[in-house]
DNA sequence: TGCCAGGCCCTCTTTAGGGCCTT
């Protein structure tokens, strides 16, 4: 179903823009390969500065938890060798990639793997669900969720599960077998109208080539 | 708490405005 490798993501942070001067406090990742998870990464780093209130309730994370975390710096550059090149996959990825490209930049590194974006997907392909927040859709999927929301790692595995997911479902209804990653990215900016017709050709000259 | 930002996407649109998502 799933031929080549990704990393999933989710990062929590201190606001919402990094041109602002908001920093990352925790990355949580997955890695899957052929559909597996086959390796996971966690942590919280420490961003020089004091969180609000707003955030502490928001992710559960608190200034004490953050005190006694390594710096930004060392987390993001561990955090470089365990995505390498992959490619990436975030709901909302611009959000995580901004903050991704933003860490990064401050160490005078790139992100070298290609973003694509859960939530772009689920709105082609769960134009029914009642919204496409994660955690609407992991119910709407009735995915078990066994762990706290607004963590990086859980966000993480609960983004992997339900990518799976819609992979599984895209595979059913147009009867592909693989989808490459290629295939996703021309998803993700397909106008919703579009998207039946995109999959049927695709999944049709599959076919003929077979 | 919900504004800050930014990209996507819809519509009462395109010479624009506002909701949805992310923390």
């Amino acid at each position: 179903m799933l031929a080549n490798s990704i990393v999933v993501l989710d990062f929590e942070t201190t606001g919402l823009s990094p041109a602002q001067g908001e920093r990352a406090i925790e990355i949580g990742a997955v890695k899957l390969e052929s559909g597996i998870v086959t390796d996971r990464f966690q942590a919280l780093m420490n961003p020089g500065r004091r969180i609000n209130s707003f955030i502490e309730n928001y992710t559960g994370i608190s200034n004490r938890m953050l005190a006694v975390a390594s710096p930004c710096a060392k987390v993001m550059t561990d955090f470089a060798s365990f995505i390498g090149e992959s490619n990436l996959l975030a709901h909302n990825a611009s959000f995580d990639a901004r903050f991704l490209e933003a860490e990064f930049a401050r160490l005078g590194r790139q992100v070298l793997g290609e973003f694509t974006c859960s939530l772009l997907i689920s709105r082609r392909i769960y134009q029914d669900a009642p919204n496409h927040k994660l955690g609407t859709l992991i119910n709407y999927k009735n995915i078990a969720a066994d762990g706290s929301f607004h963590r990086a790692l859980f966000d993480a595995e609960m983004t992997a599960e339900l990518w799976l997911i819609m992979l599984n479902d895209i595979s059913e209804r147009y009867g592909l077998e693989n989808i490459p990653f290629s295939l996703i990215k021309q998803l993700a900016k397909t106008p919703k109208a579009q998207i039946n017709k995109l999959l049927t050709n695709y999944a049709s000259k599959i076919t003929k080539a077979v």
